[in-house]
DNA sequence: GGACACATGTAAACCGTTACATGATTCT
DNA sequence: AGAATCATGTAACGGTTTACATGTGTCC
């Protein structure tokens, strides 16, 4: 329930059309909230339907023209209050960890390289994120509405700081697991170097 | 496509009848893998016509009566298989953090209190972790399996204590706003405490 | 035997993903 | 005119969530 305030949000930062707002979630919101096309054009239909937004004037009725959203008052209402809104945590879903726990069971065979890739992966969007923080909020800048942006940003680099950590200590901890770990009365006898 | 694999962990790790299960996503897997009893006892009959568990023989076809599982070597393989495979990490999703954005246009009335009961959350759940941290994996006592499990534990206890920090700091920051922010075309013009 | 917890299961609504369709604009 | 790109949209599938249904064992 929370994409249709996703693109409030976004519209409200700058009236868009359907493209602009997926290009837009690519990038910024899209670091904490991801959509498609697809699911975006579904919602302005309904935001509109339910008289949230509207679209801009622009005597464009037919199908591959652009056509550009502003929020409306209500709109804006409903954002407010589903902003202040008690809400719980979304429980936990996590692959990786998973493939971890699974791995202390049929063995870390062939896990090593995955686990490198995803800190290469984690490596390059935290170097994102704090390039986006050196260009965006130069020490000293801030008013009210970026010291809240900032602390988004903040939130990204040090998620993205722990992963990159956590996970070279994985590696070192995989590597040197290296090769058969577990299962107790496993079928499989596939060869792999035994420990020294 | 993860869940068939979070519960084949579970079924080797101990054999499980589906309320069994139920209960241990409750704890233990479910703090990085959650479901439900539905969405488990859909997938055992799944994985059962797919030969990779099978019933436990109790002579039970009843329908209030227990039915355990446990894994056939084929299920071992599947889920030796997945946890080999290269997989991309999930595009996050942060209903918190869009909140805060969000909040950064429409104003920050009314997110002080949800974010303290977040924080409150976040810290239960990190002495949880660390009281789990106390009982099973005491210093010194660690053979391979308990080793990932353990990596596994550390990571919960550290993301935990990244968001701990980062609620303390977002709340303090937000209470330093208090009540008006943003909002560059607002048309609600509701009174809040100006600042002094 | 009535109430309650245990245990398994069905049904429907909702959301997200993937594949495909179609019109408009621009470039060669 | 044909190809590529921009822009919006439809359709189908699959996973997740929520509500409800049903049977069993136990306790008073």
């Amino acid at each position: 329930m929370s994409l249709p305030h996703a693109i409030l949000t976004a519209l409200l930062e700058k009236p868009s059309s359907g493209l602009e707002l997926t290009r837009r979630f690519d990038r910024s919101i899209g670091y904490f909230w991801s959509a498609t096309h697809q699911q975006i054009y579904r919602e302005l239909g309904k935001l509109e339907s339910d008289g949230l937004i509207r679209a801009l004037p622009a005597e464009q009725p037919a199908r591959g023209q652009k056509k550009a959203y502003e929020v409306l008052p209500a709109g804006r209402a409903e954002l407010a209050r589903w902003t202040a809104a008690a809400q719980d945590p979304k429980p936990q879903r996590d692959a990786l960890l998973l493939r971890l726990r699974a791995a202390a069971v049929v063995g870390t065979a062939g896990l090593e390289a995955d686990l490198a890739r995803h800190l290469d992966l984690h490596r390059r969007q935290l170097a994102e994120y704090q390039d986006i923080e050196r260009r965006h909020f130069p020490p000293g800048r801030d008013g009210p509405e970026d010291r809240l942006r900032h602390l988004v940003l903040r939130a990204g680099i040090d998620l993205e700081t722990f992963w990159t950590r956590w996970l070279a200590h994985a590696l070192a901890e995989v590597a040197g697991l290296s090769g058969v770990t577990g299962g107790t009365a496993s079928s499989d006898g596939a060869g792999t170097t035994p420990p020294r």
